[in-house]
DNA sequence: AATTAACACACAAACGTTTGCGTATATATT
DNA sequence: AATATATACGCAAACGTTTGTGTGTTAATT
């Protein structure tokens, strides 16, 4: 029954080695001498060693595994984000666990919990739109865990920070309408419990005044979680109104998708009756007809960008730098669903 | 300065107790008497103490963590089976880190490397396309670490499977495509390689040749890794034929989508002229104009049957099953790009 | 020839838990 | 009163590494 795998302490027993000319050998510490090196090397590969890396961790103090807490793994925009985190980690050597908190503070506070638990040398997260203690943060800051917030971050914590401007990028989106001639644009806002959709809703108004529109509450929809169900409710009411928007500026590609089909069904034409702005440039924006204008936030380099900002926190020992934050460019695509192909 | 954190010891040291002791308590062990555990907890929970799960699974021999390796997880399919692992995993106690292989054998090959060293309690797989040896999934099982393959799954290993019927599916979609009446059907299929394309291809034959219609090697266009590029490419290779097919079974949905568009742009309309056929009902197929026809396959579900089955094999000690299949249930969904909306 | 330096390895403690076993006191059983 | 049982806790080994220090041998330096 080899059941039990072969340790080092076993291959040094075989061999008659210490464990630590084992464990030296096994890294190719020059104190070991090169016939002993290959012949320990040899043997453990003929064995089928494999580290232990549980063992290794705890001694070390260092597990090579970042933590990654993000609200909705299937969504596009966080889909993308991990796979840029995933790269850099990878290639710098840190393997990635994910956490999925649907949006719930509970969640992210068990996520973070276990993360402490499990020493994970560091941790990216954005903020469930729950989440508006963060206390479960602060407690990390004790244990001298890294941490990276991307995209939806948090204003009252000190700590470092990878996002696009949302207010620059929703100023632009909306200035875009006014300058193709809309008047009353409207807006889909997300939960302002969160940084981005607070910055949007922001940007949203400032490009309005900047323009001289007024800004008219009634065209401004609250949403939640800007799912598909809830563009569709928000555009039936649009729809209803008696004067209606001619342009819509949504915080989300889902979200301008619903109105962009709720007008075809409801036959009002995309862009003439109302142009649609979205956000995230997500695949299903260059498909759809009209095709949707929105911005670029480039979720896959700030995924890379979070990773190497957390493992230069991780590996760098430089106390002087307390927080870092990096702001990531966005554009605005233009599309059909603002200013139709001729 | 504090810096290092509270451990089981010195909660002991404090509290004139053994660290067996507080051990216990902490986890409510009857032979613990109320006070002394009440007492526990208490300065536990007021010096921060956090356990060391690394220091615990080393004793116990176990990491409640499980290992998900897949091809790319910005793809729906894998970020919503991803979503379904994650969901019962952590509902069981589990936590889940993420691999992705980018469809390469090395980077596979590492990944399960990565996660025998860190002693994962088990294992979930899809296949990448390069893949064909598996040696690498052969040595797991001699270190007793449970997988579970899924979707694209190897016939070679025996193994935990949870897949659809992809052949079945396959022929149903392209049954259907012969019951609206094409007579010229052609198909984009998948990395051979990979058993789902395999299937699908064979599929797609068994119908043609079920409903008398003549298989046409001109028609079968073989992919790689089904990016929006290579559906282009096909596309238009395809409407540069003389004789052109008028139904079209694409092996998955972003090749699909590619048709379509390469039709509106070259001025063919679906279906009139072609009608066409996707795979895996991703959220742009109900999107794009017209909407396309697909294969449900539960992707989110087939997740959370492959976790479910992996914790079973964890947690189970019956020796007896030595390996368990599922298939998960497909649905045709038919919509535009077959059957026009009148 | 005496001192240094380099080399090649072994010893043993440490990382922070968990757990089988042992023991002392208190209560219940005959 | 003697034995058995339950209760409440401590001891110490173990999980498999890593690493500071120690030691003996050989080669280089003066």
């Amino acid at each position: 029954m080899g059941n039990t795998r072969i340790t080092m302490k076993g291959l040094a027993k075989i061999l008659g080695v210490s464990t630590s000319t084992v464990s030296r050998a096994l890294k190719d510490h020059h104190s070991i001498g090169e016939e002993t090196r290959e012949k320990i090397k040899k043997t453990a590969l003929k064995l089928g060693y494999i580290p232990n890396s549980v063992a290794s961790n705890l001694r070390r103090r260092k597990t090579n595994h970042i933590g990654v807490i993000v609200p909705r793994i299937d969504r596009y925009f966080h889909s993308s984000s991990i796979s840029g985190i995933e790269e850099v980690a990878n290639e710098a050597g840190y393997y990635v666990s994910i956490f999925q908190t649907k949006d719930s503070y509970i969640k992210e506070v068990e996520s973070v919990e276990i993360l402490m638990s499990n020493k994970a040398d560091g941790i990216i997260a954005c903020l469930a739109l729950e989440t508006s203690d963060i206390d479960h943060y602060k407690q990390l800051a004790n244990t001298k865990i890294p941490l990276v917030l991307f995209d939806r971050v948090c204003n009252d914590l000190e700590s470092n920070k990878v996002l696009i401007n949302d207010y620059d990028a929703a100023f632009k989106a909306c200035d875009h309408l006014a300058k193709i001639g809309c008047k009353r644009i409207a807006h889909i806002a997300g939960n302002l419990n969160s940084s981005i959709f607070k910055a949007r809703l922001e940007g949203y108004k400032a490009a309005l005044i900047a323009n001289n529109l007024t800004i008219n509450e009634d065209f401004i929809f609250y949403g939640n979680i800007l799912s598909e169900e809830e563009g569709r409710h928000f555009a039936n009411a649009l729809f209803d109104m008696n004067t209606k928007p001619d342009g819509i500026f949504c915080a989300n590609d889902i979200t301008a998708v619903s109105v962009i089909q709720t007008a075809r069904e409801r036959k009002f034409s995309v862009p003439q009756d109302i142009a649609v702005v979205g956000f995230s440039n997500t695949p299903i924006s260059k498909i759809i007809q009209p095709s949707l204008t929105t911005i670029e936030d480039h979720a896959f380099e700030m995924g890379q960008a979070s990773a190497r900002l957390l493992i230069k926190q991780i590996e760098d020992n430089d106390q002087n730098i307390v927080s870092e934050t990096l702001i990531i460019r966005n554009e605005l695509i233009i599309r059909e669903s603002t200013v139709p192909a001729e």
